[in-house]
DNA sequence: ATGGCGATGTGATGTTATTACATCAACATC
DNA sequence: GATGTTGATGTAATAACATCACATCGCCAT
């Protein structure tokens, strides 16, 4: 289980930076995020790397591990994250944000077992989706 | 399931960096598997990049995506590499590797499911360890 | 007004990964 | 022996990703 923060009222740049990420069907990169915000006054990657760990503790924002890059939260009103999963299409970069209570559960239960304190868990599926795989 | 493709003789080059990976018992960067390396005549980065790339393609190393990093397989004769997952402790830096056939299954299920043709997937698990938990 | 605090602006720097191109050894074919 | 092919290697340059250090600003509570 993860904790995630209750969202206060974003700041101008957290709400750029999310403006941004939603606007996208797919993941972007920070220094993709600084290129598209460069026309709303970003100048540096510490201003996108600020806001995005904001959105991220709120839960609105996930970080994709094997992509070095960003994606809106699907769910963005179901605001209590478990463990979520990613399958990430290589060929057109769309994103299934998905939870399994039976993995949760057994990975949960992995640590149990080993006294290991679980404090992030990463689960990336990198594939061809559907409709890339059908054509 | 994952491809191990058969490692055959390891290069020199290849032999090196397994070497200094299995002398840890955590992940290595590969800047500092070049710096270690360079006693051995290593000069630049993509040296020890291809290195790393054949020796995973072998199932002898694994990426900690999470971490750009990287380690020895903990079971490197068990060959035949399904779902593999990792617990890495944030304090010490220990991974522990191993499997769930739950799990795999569940993720699996997924895939089938959505038509998600499965690749590779990425499980990693950050924490606090046993051993530093009590300390 | 003064101090604390979170957000911001900015430049420099640090870290991770790839591109481009040249070379070399091993082996097969002519 | 000359030639071509293949996989590994060497090297420099560059790209891509991320953080540090320090100054400033707005806001709110003493
Ligand atoms: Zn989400
Ligand atoms: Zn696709
Ligand atoms: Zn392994
Ligand atoms: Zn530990």
């Amino acid at each position: 289980m993860q904790k995630a923060m209750h969202a206060p009222e974003l700041t101008k740049n957290q709400r750029l930076v999310l403006d941004a990420l939603s606007r996208e069907d797919g993941p972007l990169s920070a220094y993709t995020l600084l290129d598209q915000l460069r026309e709303h006054g970003f100048r540096a990657p510490l201003q996108v790397y600020r806001a995005l760990e904001k959105l991220i503790d709120y839960g609105l924002v996930h970080r994709l591990e094997s992509l070095n890059s960003f994606v809106a939260c699907s769910h963005p009103h179901d605001h209590a994250h478990g463990m979520i999963a990613f399958a990430i299409c290589e060929k057109c970069g769309q994103v299934d944000e998905f939870s399994d209570d039976m993995v949760e559960s057994r990975l949960s239960g992995w640590s149990k077992d080993h006294a290991f304190k679980l404090s992030k868990t990463t689960i990336e599926m990198r594939g061809t989706c559907a409709q890339c795989k059908a054509a």
